[in-house]
DNA sequence: CATGGGATTGACT
DNA sequence: GTCAATCCCATGC
């Protein structure tokens, strides 16, 4: 499949770089996978990241080394990830919104059960669902483990990068900290402005 | 111990 | 456009 695996380097950087830098790379687990094309921030300072209440049995996760993946279940049906960013100690992760499926397709095709290739993971239930990522994995190291992200692929060197208000939250909604691939036709609605210009 | 609220999705009007 | 499914966990009694 893909090459080495970003290192712990990466992600132990402010979450907003980290975020926007996933853009492009390639994450892969079961034998399929894609390349981000979605990505959200979130920080211990506001509210709407789950460190913002503090270190409990849920949250400990964000707190620990970054390279590590955050998985929990959204709306109790849909496991949603997440790659812990900052260093030791702040809490702050990278939310997985989208991939463009490059790998394993005929596999996330079954586990999906739908055929267009834009359907497979254009939201972040529905990546996970694509790679069978579930509960299993949090606190995974995503920078050795089976589930992994590798560095921009050939044709993602510099992607055109759009951000704007993150997505189905009702703290700190107005912070723009949500980053898409210009052009893609894998990101989740709604568009931000002039994501196909 | 009981309760309520989601970082969503897919089906339906 | 609306809406229900479904469950973990934080909070409060």
């Amino acid at each position: 499949m893909s090459g080495a695996s970003l290192e712990a380097a990466f992600y132990a950087r402010p979450v907003l770089e980290v975020a926007r830098d996933l853009i492009g790379c390639t994450l892969t687990h079961a034998g399929c996978g894609g390349v981000i094309v979605e990505t959200e921030a979130y920080h211990e300072s506001e509210a709407a990241c789950h460190a913002h209440i503090g270190l409990t049995a849920r949250t400990h996760v964000l707190f620990e080394p970054p390279g590590r993946a955050y998985v929990y279940r959204s709306y109790g049906i849909h496991a949603l990830l997440n790659a812990v960013a900052e260093p030791e100690g702040v809490g702050a992760a990278v939310l997985i919104r989208a991939l463009e499926p490059t790998h394993g397709l005929q596999a996330m095709r079954a586990r999906r059960g739908r055929d267009r290739s834009d359907d497979l993971c254009s939201g972040p239930g529905k990546l996970t669902q694509a790679l069978a990522v579930d509960l299993a994995d949090n606190g995974s190291d995503i920078t050795r483990g089976p589930l992994r992200i590798s560095p921009r692929a050939a044709g993602w060197e510099s992607p055109r990068v759009r951000t704007g208000p993150r997505i189905g939250i009702t703290k700190a909604a107005d912070l723009p900290w949500r980053f898409c691939a210009v052009g893609s036709r894998s990101v989740s609605h709604p568009w931000p402005p002039g994501l196909r210009t």
